[in-house]
DNA sequence: TCAAAACCCTACCAAATTACTAAGGATTTT
DNA sequence: AAAATCCTTAGTAATTTGGTAGGGTTTTGA
């Protein structure tokens, strides 16, 4: 029951690309090292995500990626389905029995719910400042 | 972000206990078959739940397991707690930076909510009917 | 132009976890 | 005594995780 360093990885990546959105291209190397990951990593995980359309690259010297759309429009859930899968806490949901299945389809929507109404423009907010207004998400 | 089989087979054991409770032990090689799943393996599973005090066993011929409480007061999550770990979507959450801490929080918080309000007595009695009144569970 | 910077791609691999199987011993009831 | 059941340890094949290795290819600033 746990999301793996692909998720939270790709997350890291996605959240330094929306701090910088509009700045121009963000090389993984920088983001590789004020994060201490390994480059070569990273770039096995951006890969699906630039497949999946949530980022665009640009080669060449000085080059990088960016967001292909505004943080406000790329949710958690976005990054962590094409990073992990299907949020779901089995596979074949539909194939357990009544009770069983309506619990999964509880716990997934109560996740559904977290990770679709998270976008990258509040983790971005959120992600250099310390407990001082962390209260907002407990509203 | 999956739960084994551990978790869901463990369900499985917990839920046929929850249908007989009080009418004396059920053996796991009954479950194992009503269930198709392997017998041994069940033994592995069951040990942990004795362990920490969910179920008692009885042995010798015509023994078997039953629950140590009533079908209401054990929860999924006291059985998923014992078979899969701590709820949460990644270890050492506390070690996170401020936006992802907060995103962790708000997954762990919302599945369990869920795990912890589903009892045994919803799962048992919901087990065996088809879709009749799984309404039930959207109230 | 040209070399560096960056993206891109295909393998491979060690460690951990999962999902069991195998084998037998211990205990209790009939 | 025999049968049924719990109980324990060990091993193991398949999968996933979390990378590393070693190369490309493309672009652009100097």
């Amino acid at each position: 029951m746990k999301i793996s360093t692909k998720g939270r990885y790709g997350l890291t990546i996605m959240i330094e690309l929306a701090k910088k959105y509009g700045e121009g291209p963000l090389s993984l190397k920088t983001i590789a090292q004020s994060n201490d990951l390994s480059e070569h990593y990273l770039e096995q995980l951006i890969a699906p995500l630039r497949n999946a359309g949530l980022v665009k690259s640009i080669r060449g010297a000085y080059g990088g990626y960016i967001l292909s759309e505004t943080p406000e429009k790329i949710t958690a859930g976005d990054i962590i389905r094409v990073l992990e899968g299907p949020i779901s806490p089995v596979e074949g949901i539909e194939d357990e029995e009544p009770a069983k299945r309506e619990l999964w389809i509880r716990i997934r929507d109560a996740v559904k719910e977290v990770l679709d109404n998270t976008t990258l423009e509040d983790l971005a907010s959120h992600s250099d400042d310390g407990e001082t207004d962390s209260y907002m998400f407990y509203i």
